[in-house]
Parts: C-alpha cells; structure tokens; sequence
DNA sequence: TTGAAAGCGATACCAC
DNA sequence: GTGGTATCGCTTTCAA
C-alpha cells in the first residue's frame, strides 16, 4: 500500500472517529480482550486492591475486566461464569477472602484459563497468595530489632491456614513459648486479648503482633485505657494495611501490607499469558509481604 | 416446528452443552449485554454497594457489568471509556465520591445512554444520589423524639453540597441556632470537635449527629474519654452506615444508611431502559435514606 | 414447517 | 500492492 494511501485512510478513520467493533473482531480472532473477576469478598477488602491490580496490568492490553460479587451463592456463581463465557472471556480470576477456603462454584474443566487468587483452586491450576509467614517474620523480626523482649501474638481463628503460617512464623522469632492468642478479626478480641495478657499478670509483653489491623486497633484502644502508651511502653504491630484502620487509629499503625495489589498485577497477567499458550508454570505462589511504618512502633532503631 | 421437535433440539441441545456466543448475537443485535461502570473512588467505599445493587439487578438480565477503576486520571478515564464503546456497551453508569464533583471525562454526546450515580452528571441527564436533607432529619428527629434537647452536628469540610443539605436539614429540627462544626471527614476531627464543644463549657450537646461515621466514631471515642456515657448521658448518630466503623465502635453506632445499593439497582434499571429505547424522565432524582438503630443511641422512645 | 441464504463488522488470504 | 471473497456464530428473512 502506498505510504500516501495508509496515511490518508489513518486520517480519515481519525476524522470520522473510526472505532472498530471489538465483537465482530472477537467474533474471528476468538479473543474478547475482557476477562472476569469472581469474588465472594463483599465487602472488597482484599477484591479492590487485587481489581485495581489486574485493571492496570491489563488496559494497556486493552483488556477490560467484568466484576462478578456472588456472595457465597453456588447457584449465583453459575449463573455469572455461564454468563462470563457466553461472552467469550479471554479468562477468569477467581479470589476471596482466605487462601483456605474455595469459591462456591467448579471453575475445572472451563474453556478458559483459570487463575486463583487469595483462594483456594483446582489442584494443577496457578495460586497466587500472600506469603504470610513472611508478613509474620517481617512483623516480628522488627519488633526485635527495635529492642523489645517479649514478645506475644494476637490473631485470628486458628481454623484459618494464613493463622497458622503466621503464628509459626512468629515463633520461629519471638521464640518456641512466645504467647499466641487465637480470637476473632475484630477489635472487641483485641481488647480481650488485651485484658488476658495483662491479668495474666507475670511477665507482660512490650512488642504485640497482631493478626490483623482491626486487633491491632483493639489492643491499642484497650492499652490506653489501662494507662500504657504505645509506642513507648509496648510497640504494636498490625497486618493488612487496611488504610481506613491501619491510618485512622491512634497512634497511626505500623502494619504489614500484603502487596495485593502487586498480587492482582500478577493474576492478571498470569492469566493472559495462559491465554495466549504462553507456558505457565502451576502451583502456588507466594508473594512477599512489606512493612508499612507508622507510629505504633517506637520509629528509633536500636543500633 | 413441531412441538416433538423442539423437545429434541432442546434437549441435545442441553447434552452437548450448547451455549450461544454472546459476540456473534451481539454483533447482529447490536446489544452486547454488557455495560461498564466507571468510578473515581479508589476504597470503594461508595461503588462497591453501589455496583452489588447494580449487578443484582441486571444479573437477571444477562447484563454483566465492567467496573472501570479510573481515578482522577483524565488520560485513564478515556481510555476506559474508549474501550468500553470498542466493546459496544449498553450503556455507562458513572459513579464518584460526591454529588457536587465530576468524573475527569466527557461523557456526554456518547452513542449510548449514560447515567449517574452520586457524581455530578450532564444537564439533561438522568442522576441519582441519596436525599441528606432526608437522612440529616431522619436523624435529628431520632434524637428529638427521645429526648434529646441539645442538638450539635459535627461534619465535614463546607464545600460538600451534601454538608450543607444536612446541615440546613439539621437546623429545621434542631433549632436556628443549634451548632454545627464544619471539619475533615476523620475520626481526628471527631475528637478535636468534642474538645471544642466541651471546652466553650456552657450548654453541653446531649445529642450529637456527625457527618459520617468515621467522625462519629471520633466523637464517641473522645467522649468515653471524658467519663461521659453514650448514649446514657450523649446519644451520637452517624452517617453512612459504613459497616466496618459502625459496627466496630463501641457502642456500635446508630446511622444513617444511604440506601446505595438500592441506588444501583435503581440506575442499573435505568440504564437499561435507556438502552432499549423506553422513556425515562430526566433530572435528579434523590433517593430517601433509612435510620440503622444500633446502641449509641438510646433504644428507648420517650412515648 | 422447514431449509437455505443473506448479512452483522472485521480480518486473512487469495488471486490479480 | 490491491481488490475481492470466505469466514467467525448467530439471527432474520424468504422460498420451498
């Protein structure tokens, strides 16, 4: 083709605001360029962040990503993966709330690729998660560092797999007989935890790690109350990096941010690679957590 | 065709696992069964209720939804928007942070219908958003009818439309004169403003309505810090019955929900009967709120 | 009542 | 280089 002739057509399409239609090219190519997220996370605490990863990984490609909430509703989930292949995704993510439990829908067996997030998948299928004895590590390792001593642990359900690589981890540093507490997600437990580890009386700890930010904000509020500053007294650490609790509370919490996002970047990418036959190693991957420093951990290495 | 006939292909049909390819109905149709939800609001604090409301409502349609994360990025915004209509969308709902602020893309004179949610729209264009004159008097009057005498309002920054609808709402019951406190939406604020109330010393509010909940929670906080009761002695109402905060607090908080999910449902239907072509008045439409009773606010009516 | 053909919008490939 | 044609999977229309 004449260069005149490809450059006047290019502007003529650009004049007339030529788009093509992304159906009747999907129609031949057997590509959609959209995928689908499926989540049961209502309330998006872990689905956002992972979203907003997949979303910038991939519009360059020029991919767009339906969202698909179906609580924890087999039937519901049937009816959106139907309708998520009826439109020729290019592939599913499928993610949750905890790396221990699975969707309520069989995503073996699809068209499509499949790639998990924060989920459990199909055995043989790529798993993306957060490395949480490494979160735990990094969490206690630095409570350490900063000179506390004793240190205790104040977590979640112990039905939970991320409980148990955390706890374990925690123990390798803080030490075999460190307390560990098992609870709920929720502030009210982190006051508990509180109240127990103090009317224990004996050795009162001065570096708490918790389990997630919400416990954390507990045990902050109810050392207050008892008249103990953090972080002067005791250094408390969260896990999460839920902005919202981790920046509101007071002192703002140092916590451990499980890269979700960089997860989601991942999953989305790892997904269209399968798409497009790239290979692809299975099985599970874990990615590092990091430290996010704020002030409920005294900010002065000891050196 | 015989009605044996069809049995049969419905049946082998059913066998074999037929399922129609949404692309090529798309292209004839000219209705893809898709549209695109656009959003500037990173937490998802307000989309994500907005978005389940949404896809419950089209779910039964057919009709998934692309939720397109775009910041306030202009660049970003276009280019979702451009590859939302190279998808042949049914149309677009934009959704943001507030009702007096507008997402960083022209959406108007798009070749398919648009609707907004809690963002400020074109002229002409179909907008819902939640009614805070509706909720700020639902709250007020809560306090009134238990006998609640000295009202304050602790809100957010004076350039929100939706601070100043509620406060105007909030004076008609409380009084000309009752104080209102214009801050930040934290919980920060919600301290510093129980501080002023209580150190101007003279009449003390018993009844406190905060602009959201992350205040409210401030405000409670502050106040059990002072030795006063919530909601023996101060009864405190929240807005936004943002689940995380109001029920975490202690006591967990009376609020005001904005009904966001059933906005989504609301806007979801609308576009759609845009899109085929069935008439929809334009303007704004304000959707009533609806008062959560939880403790922080006495239980018990004066009758 | 049923089967065949045209066409939706884009692309790949073929002769010219 | 270029124009024409078959094709993707489905719906609609028309003829048999």
């Amino acid at each position: 083709m004449a260069d005149e002739t490809r450059a006047r057509i290019k502007r003529i399409a650009a004049e007339i605001g030529f788009r093509p239609n992304a159906l009747a090219r999907g129609l031949l190519s057997n590509r959609s360029f959209t995928i689908g997220l499926l989540t049961n996370d209502t309330y998006g605490r872990f689905t956002l962040p992972v979203m907003a990863g997949i979303s910038e990984a991939l519009v360059d490609h020029g991919v767009s990503v339906f969202l698909c909430a179906i609580e924890d509703d087999p039937a519901l989930g049937k009816i959106h993966v139907d309708a998520m292949l009826d439109k020729q995704v290019d592939g599913i993510i499928a993610t949750g709330k905890r790396i221990d439990g699975s969707l309520p829908v069989d995503l073996s067996g699809l068209p499509v690729p499949v790639v998990y997030a924060f989920t459990t998948g199909a055995p043989d299928s790529v798993t993306f998660t957060a490395d949480d004895g490494h979160g735990a590590t990094l969490a206690a390792t630095r409570l350490k560092e900063i000179g506390r001593k004793r240190l205790a642990h104040v977590t979640g359900p112990d039905d939970f797999a991320a409980v148990h690589a955390r706890a374990a981890a925690f123990r390798d540093v803080a030490g075999r007989d460190a307390p560990v507490l098992y609870g709920t997600w929720s502030e009210k437990w982190g006051h508990e935890a509180v109240d127990r580890l103090w009317r224990l009386g004996k050795e009162r700890p001065d570096g708490i790690f918790c389990g997630n930010d919400q416990i954390a904000r507990g045990v902050i509020d109810a050392l207050r109350e008892r008249g103990v500053c953090v972080p002067e007294d005791v250094s408390v650490i969260g896990f999460d990096n839920w902005e919202i609790v981790a920046a509101q509370s007071r002192p703002p919490l140092t916590t451990i941010d499980m890269n979700l996002k960089e997860l989601g970047r991942q999953a989305g990418l790892t997904v269209l690679a399968l798409g497009e036959g790239r290979p692809v190693e299975a099985g599970l991957r874990k990615l590092p957590c990091r430290l996010v420093v704020r002030q409920s951990c005294s900010a002065t290495l000891q050196s």
